[in-house]
RNA sequence: GGGUUGGUAGCUCAGUCGGUAGAGCACUGGACUUUUAAUCCAUUGGUCGUGGGUUCGAUUCCCACCCAACCCA
């Protein structure tokens, strides 16, 4: 519990507020207001798929008592009987309330509000419209709501209240309580995936001394017993390659990065990756990999290979397109010759013509890949390998043996979106070195982004990391792609949000 | 970072060519023993995002800012 006594934030009060603390306050005279002896038996929705086809005199012939509890989001008195409908987390179900059976309990409940938390215990029927429903005989009320729900026919639909309230949107939108069930089934299924190739989950630092594994601004935080800076971590990558070094062969971990860049609808400071790596594989491995996994999703999850996302037909079934960078610059960048691709002043005069910015020591690698970004990559809306990434943006890949300008990795492409990033891991101590030399003089010219030297890694590399080839997909991207989430907003249950004013 | 749109009752939304704001639902009171957005009758409810400016008067016009959504980089 965290002391809020300094400054009491200010909360909204209105009258409909004030007439449920008033009747809070007469709950607590009679006796205890927030009840915590019942145990229901059963669930809603299981009592519907157990009972719901059954005809309404089969009830007449077999008394079933369940005991079911919940928020009561619908509330209809017509005199001496009345009907609510409660929701626990399978579903709903309507109770039917009489005053002749519930007698001073029945006056009582005339004044509970939509909202409230209740208990009802009674018999299994069929009303005259055909709903199966709670006849109950014991009725009470664990929780008093306090706050009135959204309207309960146009329900919640501000963004804004529903990312800060997400327990009401919750409450109140079905729609995104699937999503997240099926957020949690899409990491069920990949565990499941990788615990059946042997991969095993492992749990590495989130805080670190030197933030690696990626080109991005960290979040500073600082130790105090230590009194030193620490960062949060852009990616867990050079941790799990320890651990490849360390003969644990194949990794993966699920978890939170930080990256310091801004808000928008495909970006959150923190968000879900796994990573893995496995060793005596290559990027092509992980290829095959990806397009395996993304099917077995489809199959599992939705139950087709082909997906509707913003309007456009995506088509999972075939064997996902695999391109070079160099290829996709030509492609969509009319005009581009495609043997000056490695001259930088080539590039540049392009780059001007895109009205794409450049320093002074981007490479021609760099200049490539700043095209494809603004020419071609959100074009690419089929699923698609996109590999042979230059090695001066690909600081921990594996170079190609016959071409050492590109290094042997690839990104994934749906919907114009990075989802995946993967490559043969770059095992050679001294380039790795020489690598972080370059990242190094890059960060010294006023390069945020570029990586530190991690002499540790370094080190780590020395004792020999087999031939292995790695892998990070976005979880959260993924989830959207497959909940036709066009924010990753809607994939978070509590999305980063400027301080409400 | 740039552009567009929005912020009015608890919720969903109207509206005011500048004169202290409305509807539906919710709430409160009443009627009603099989409803499904129950229905019927009568009420209650607002710092019109925040701060300035213009004006006799601003929720409305102007400026700045805050928050959000969408698009672009």
């Amino acid at each position: 519990m965290s002391d809020t006594s300094q400054d009491q934030p200010v909360v909204d009060e209105n009258h409909l507020i004030a007439e449920r603390r008033a009747k809070l306050a007469k709950l607590r005279e009679t006796g205890q207001a927030f009840p915590n002896d019942f145990r229901r038996d059963a669930l809603a929705d299981d009592l519907v798929t157990l009972y719901g086809e059954r005809e309404s005199a089969w009830f007449d012939a077999n008394v079933i008592d369940v005991k079911v509890s919940g928020r009561m989001l619908a509330k209809r008195v017509m005199g001496k009987a009345s009907f609510a409908k409660i929701q626990d987390h399978s579903g709903q179900i309507q109770l039917f309330l009489q005053q002749t059976a519930l007698a001073d309990t029945y006056e009582a409940f005339k004044g509970w509000d939509v909202g409230d938390i209740l208990a009802g215990e009674g018999t299994l029927f069929k009303t005259k419209t055909g709903e199966l429903s709670v006849k109950v005989t014991t009725l009470r009320l664990l929780v008093k709501s306090l706050r009135p729900l959204p309207d309960k026919w146009h329900g919640l639909s501000d963004h804004e209240t529903r990312y800060r309230q997400r327990y009401v949107d919750l409450i109140i939108n079905a729609e995104s309580r699937k999503v997240f069930s099926t957020r949690t089934r899409i990491i069920k299924y990949l565990r499941s995936f990788l615990d059946a190739m042997d991969f095993m989950e492992v749990e590495t630092p989130m805080l670190q001394v030197i933030p690696g594994g990626a080109t991005a601004k960290p979040f500073v935080t600082h130790h105090n017993a230590l009194d030193m800076q620490m960062y949060l971590r852009i990616a867990p990558e050079l941790y799990l390659k320890r651990l490849i070094v360390g003969g644990f062969e194949r990794v993966y971990e699920i978890n939170r990065s930080f990256r310091n860049e801004g808000l928008s609808t495909r970006h959150n400071p923190e968000f879900t990756m796994v990573e893995l790596y496995q060793a005596y594989a290559d990027f092509r491995d992980l290829m095959d990999m990806v397009e395996r996994l993304l099917h077995g999703l489809c199959d599992t999850i939705l139950g087709t290979r082909s997906i509707e996302w913003e309007g456009q037909q995506l088509d999972l079934a075939q064997p996902f397109q695999r391109v070079t960078v160099e290829d996709m610059v030509v492609q969509y960048t009319p005009g581009i010759e495609r043997d000056k691709l490695r001259d930088v002043g080539y590039l540049r005069t392009w780059c001007d013509q895109l009205k794409i910015a450049y320093k002074d020591n981007d490479g021609a690698g760099k200049l490539q890949i700043e095209i494809f970004e603004k020419t071609g990559e959100h074009r690419l809306i089929q699923p698609t390998f996109v590999y042979s990434y230059p090695a001066e943006v690909s600081p921990l890949a594996r170079r190609n043996d016959a071409d050492p300008f590109i290094t042997d990795r690839f990104e994934f492409f749906v919907c114009g979106r990075e989802l995946a990033n993967g490559f043969s891991e770059l095992n050679d101590a001294e380039d790795q070195a020489e690598r972080f030399h370059e990242q190094v003089s890059r960060k010294s010219d006023g390069d945020d982004e570029a990586m530190f030297y991690d002499a540790d890694y370094v080190r780590a590399l020395e004792y020999g990391l087999p031939p292995t080839a790695g892998l990070g997909i976005g979880i959260d991207r993924l989830v959207m792609l497959l909940t036709n989430s066009n924010s990753i907003r809607d994939v978070l249950l509590f999305p980063h949000m400027r301080p409400e004013t």
